[in-house]
This record gives structure tokens, sequence and C-alpha cells, in this order.
DNA sequence: ATTACTACTAAACGAGTAC
DNA sequence: TGTACTCGTTTAGTAGTAA
């Protein structure tokens, strides 16, 4: 990621879309802009030609200033801008939390559900990945993972629905892709009867997470969970 | 305007508030952070610092992380940036547009209009100023200020309503408040039924402009539009 | 584990100036 | 007027490390 210094472009960006480079061209020359953006006209100079670099403006160089206009990709990159904001701004739970809790062995029921093939045909379709046949539990300690855990509940999940079999039915289950030990893509699930308590949670992935991970018991890790968006 | 190094901050506050930082508590340690926006551990606890002094965040440092929550000043920033963009992408034509033209003596037909006592009742009004009684007329010359003033005429503007006299009829005058030289405020004005063609513009203010600015006929003077909002 | 200090390096900035 | 180069200065960023 160089995404670092991108980041003055694109407040410069935003700020010619003020001065009418959006959607049409407008005048600016570099001492305007410096005295807009309380820059040195040397650096207004230096940022609008690193801009055209990036091919996010247009520019035409005339004797009295220079037409600038914001090219496709520069209003994608505000587009982009705007819809991380809005996402925030208008959702009413977060884009992504993250848990932290230690691994330990449960008994083993995880795998006898991911087994089913009714769930792991829904898991495939729905969350994109052939789960490993097992869960690896974490188990939460402090008192913010047990409230963000909880509010999870109140978050939008992917939803896996329930059947019933000549045995016995099974349940709705809730899943949230999430992202382990900033590795690994696999999801966070949730049975609606839960056989633990709010400080226990079970993940999923498409591979042993103990081995690819190098995990034991007792061991911290960490889980990325990301919201939906309706 | 310090707002330069305030655009990293501001950064820093976007990506914390994806990371669930957003009206709740999320635990981040500054090397997680770190990695997220690819920069070192010492710059990402430097930001944090600099964030919390400024008021933008809440911070409770535990051995394994901080607790971060964005304050209200935060949530203040972050839905300016996200209203400014708003506008900017949700109407069709730009917040301000810059127009240049030249200072040439008109007929004196400006003064005229402005002292009716029905427009400059209006203006105080609706502009917030009483106009000094006559106007500075500008001629465009380049084809970018033709096409602007142009354009103009397609966005919303303060209208300011005509009336009838024993002598004669008063059209309706559409006003856009503007910063003439970037020094004084004041505001473009355009009748329906204009005595020049599209190449000039009439420009009013509060202030006799040609001794304030210091200007002669044949000067320069740019003259920033403020579009309105609906 | 963390956070954050100090000392150093790299990058951004702006004054002077050419075109 | 404009823009944009060089180059010295300032500022931001990082490595090492202490707490």
């Amino acid at each position: 990621m160089t995404e670092k210094q991108q980041w003055q472009h694109l407040y410069m960006l935003l700020k010619l879309a003020e001065m009418g480079a959006y959607k049409r061209t407008a005048k600016v020359s570099t001492e305007y802009l410096a005295k807009k953006l309380a820059i040195s006209q040397q650096t207004a100079s230096r940022y609008l030609i690193e801009l055209e670099r990036l091919g996010w403006i247009q520019r035409n160089i005339t004797p009295d200033g220079s037409l600038i206009k914001i090219e496709d990709q520069g209003i994608i990159e505000l587009k982009k801008l705007y819809s991380s904001l809005k996402i925030l701004i208008e959702r009413t739970y977060p884009p992504s939390v993250t848990l932290e809790g230690n691994v330990f062995t449960g008994l083993g029921e995880g795998a006898y559900y991911i087994s089913k093939e009714h769930y792991k045909k829904q898991i495939i379709e729905k969350l994109g990945f052939e789960p490993y046949p097992g869960t690896l539990n974490l188990k939460l300690s402090t008192d913010y993972d047990i409230k963000t855990r909880m509010e999870l509940e109140a978050y939008p999940a992917i939803e896996v629905k329930g059947f019933q079999n000549a045995e016995r039915a099974f349940g709705l289950v809730r899943c949230y892709p999430a992202l382990i030990d900033n590795k690994i893509k696999g999801a966070l699930v949730t049975a609606l009867r839960s056989h633990y308590d709010a400080s226990v949670v079970e993940i999923i992935a498409p591979v042993f997470l103990r081995k690819q991970l190098g995990i034991k018991d007792g061991n911290k890790v960490k889980v990325e969970i990301y919201t939906q968006q309706a």
C-alpha cells in the first residue's frame, strides 16, 4: 500500500472539485490554488503535476492559468471516498469489528454440523468457500470482547437456513465473513441455539486453521469480522 | 488555514471509524493500525497521540491495545467531509466557478437600476448588504470565461423580483453571491433582458469597488461565484 | 504484550529563479 | 502574468529501545 501520500492528492482533488473542476473545466492558477490551500505556489504546481501523472486530472496550461478537469479516475476516487463515508455515517453498525480470544478444544459439535450437506452447500454458495470439517473455538475473556460479541447479534449476517432430517431439526446459522489472524479468510458462525454462552465464538474456514496458523489450545487469535451491507 | 496536516489526521480518523471506533469503542493496537495503514508502529502511535490532543478521539491504553472511541469533534469532522462530498457528487453543478474579465465603463444603467428602492430593499434582504449605487462592468474575453458565463444561466440563483412603476416595467434580476478579487464579498447580477451580450457581467458590492480595489478601466478582475444549494 | 521516547533518515516543502 | 526547475530547510517517518 502506497496510499499514504495519495491522501494528500485526494484532498487536493476534493479542493479542485469544489473549485468547479468536477464534471466541467475550471481555470485555476497554481498561485490561486496555493492561497486557497495555504501551501506554496511551488507545492501546488507539484501536486497538479502529480495528479496529472496519476491520471486523476486533465490539464491544459494556458498563459493565464491551468484549465483543469477531473478525469474519470479522479471521479472514481472521490466516489470511493464518498461511499466509504456514506456507509459509515448512514449505518448504525460499523463496517468491521475485531475480536480476540483463546483457542480451546470443543466437543466436536462444530464438525458434526459442518459435515451436514445441507449446511455445507449453502456455505459454499453464500460464503464462497468449502468449509474445513471442523470449527475453531475461541474463548473471549475481556469485557471489550464479550461486549463486542453481543453487539454482533444485532448486526445483519449471512443466514444459512436450517433443515430437518429423520433424526432431528437443525437451526438457522448466522455467518459473518472474517479475517483470522490477519491472514486467512473464513467466517464467524453462530447457531441460534448456542451450546456455549456469549463468551465463546466458533470460526470456520476453507482450511484447517490450527495447522495453517500453527496454533494450539490457549493461544490468542484475532478475528476481524466484516458486517453486512443492509 | 492549517488544514494541510489535519488531512492526514482525517484519514487516520476515517480508518479508525472503519475499524469500528465510530459511535462505539474499538480495540486497536498501534501495531495493527500500522499494518493496516502501511506505516510504522511509531507513526501510528504518534498519530493517536495527536488525534487525542485534537480532541477527536478518546483513548484508553490497556496492556494489550488501546480502546479507541471517536469523540463528538471527530464525528463532526467526518460529517463535514461527508457533506462536502455529498454536495459535490449529488449536485449537477459545481459549488463555485471563477470568472475573469476586464473592467470597462458602462452607460450608467447599473446605477439606475440599483437606485430603485424596490430592487435595493430585496438585495439587502436576500444578499445581506446594501449595494453601492453602481455596478462594475467586466468584459470577458477568453472562451473559457464566456462558456462559464453561459453555464451560469442554468444554475440556481437568488432571484430579485421585478416590478412596475408609472414609467416602465423592471424585470427579474438573478444574483449570484461572489468574492471579487479574493477580497470583497458582493454579487454577480444578471438582468433577464441584458443590455450586453454573454461576454459581459455586472458586479454589485456594498462598497465602491473601483476605489476599494484600486482598479481602472482595462484592469483584470477575478470573480469567484458561489452557486446556490437547491 | 503493549506504548512512545530519542536519534536519525527520508520526504515534503518553499525560496529563488528561469522560462 | 503564468509554470516549474534546483536546492537548502523544514517536517514527517522510522529504527532502536526503554518502560
